[in-house]
DNA sequence: AATACGGGGAG
DNA sequence: CTCCCAGTATT
């Protein structure tokens, strides 16, 4: 591969047809960037631009993100998923105020010393925000270049992976890295796409093997699938009035921080758990049952609804609240109990 | 080196 | 349904 020849190709379809006006790309800043680049981590950016636009509005600088309470960046982390990368953010930010004076990192070292932030990202952030020399590797740049080399197998592999690290470092350009490096997401996202890539429009298609061979469909290579296990949660959906009771999850793990209905994993512990306090479960509904798919699991919903007439000791509870379906507070939700609120609140129970 | 970690969009 | 998406942290 003539690596001149590559990037002059890329850099040049990039200022006829590449992106320059996305919203973290008008007066692009290192924190604009970062946040953008954390919140596309395994998220597209169509999805990413109004919680990007949301948080620009709310937190302004990353000294403002710094102070605000986790539960109000959950909040607006709502819907997005893995949470992690929010309470990341968060905790980053905080280093930053404390550490850096506020001031945005610039370089390499200390910007992969973040929390949630690696190679990736912090080659992403330093070379889109500030032009400096660092290659990066994501989905898109992964997929180009596993095609136009023909790098067969699976991504995940560590030796798949390192190759292509070396072919990013190889093929970016040591002038114009931060168009370049947009410029190659770019094409993955625009032609390079998975599926039906417009190999007729890239300026790659001359030199890209698998577009020589028909064969873009055997990259990169697949995750070998594994069928997902399948669990049950019964969702207590204790409501006093406008008035509902969740409970915080832990701080780390699955749905770290959000707050929950409380979770049973069969209906006869979560009778249990209403008689140990006393709670009449007469009028004990089922909902609609549904179905959550994580990343490694599948979760069988099971929303059960008890309207309570009084108060009892579930104020008693650690980490929990009754969430006021009039007046939300700004705390983190799991989308499924977002949804169970929606329809609480909508009267829409079935 | 392998696994955990959400949710949505496309086909 | 399946696959995949601007990955990183943990073990």
């Amino acid at each position: 591969m003539q690596a001149a020849q590559f990037s002059a190709q890329v850099l040049g379809w990039y200022d006829k047809y590449g992106r320059k006006t996305l919203p973290w790309q008008v007066e692009k800043t290192p924190y604009k960037v970062w946040l953008s680049e954390v919140m596309l981590q395994q998220t597209q950016v169509a999805t990413v631009i109004p919680y990007f636009e949301r948080f620009m509005a709310r937190f302004p600088t990353v000294t403002d993100l710094a102070r605000a309470p986790l539960d109000d960046v959950l909040h607006l982390w709502t819907g997005l998923g893995y949470y992690a990368r929010a309470r990341n953010l968060h905790k980053a930010a905080q280093r930053i105020a404390s550490l850096h004076g506020g001031k945005f990192p610039e370089t390499f070292d200390e910007v992969a010393a973040l929390p949630g932030v690696g190679r990736s990202t912090a080659g992403a952030v330093l070379s889109l925000a500030l032009d400096q020399h660092f290659p990066i590797l994501d989905g898109n740049v992964k997929r180009v270049l596993a095609r136009y080399c023909a790098i067969g197998g699976w991504p995940g592999k560590k030796e798949v992976e390192k190759r292509l690290w070396e072919l990013s470092a190889e093929v970016t350009p040591a002038q114009g890295v931060a168009r370049f490096n947009q410029a190659m997401m770019d094409l993955g996202a625009m032609i390079c796409t998975r599926s039906r890539p417009k190999c007729t429009l890239c300026p790659l298609q001359e030199g890209c093997i698998a577009a020589a061979s028909q064969s873009w469909a055997s990259y990169p290579g697949k995750k070998p699938k594994q069928t997902l296990p399948e669990r049950t949660g019964y969702f207590l959906l204790l409501q006093h009035q406008n008035e509902v009771l969740l409970t915080q999850r832990p701080p780390s793990g699955l749905w770290g921080g959000l707050y929950c209905f409380p979770q049973f994993a069969d209906e006869a512990s979560l009778r249990d758990w209403l008689a140990q306090r006393h709670i009449p479960a007469d009028t004990l509904t089922q909902l609609n049952a549904f179905r959550h798919t994580f990343s490694h699991f599948h979760l069988e919903v099971v929303p059960l609804w008890l309207p309570v007439s009084s108060f009892s000791s579930c104020m008693d509870e650690v980490n929990a609240l009754w969430y006021n379906l009039a007046q939300p507070p700004s705390v983190g939700l799991a989308a499924p109990v977002e949804r169970l609120l929606q329809q609480l609140s909508t009267g829409a129970l079935t």
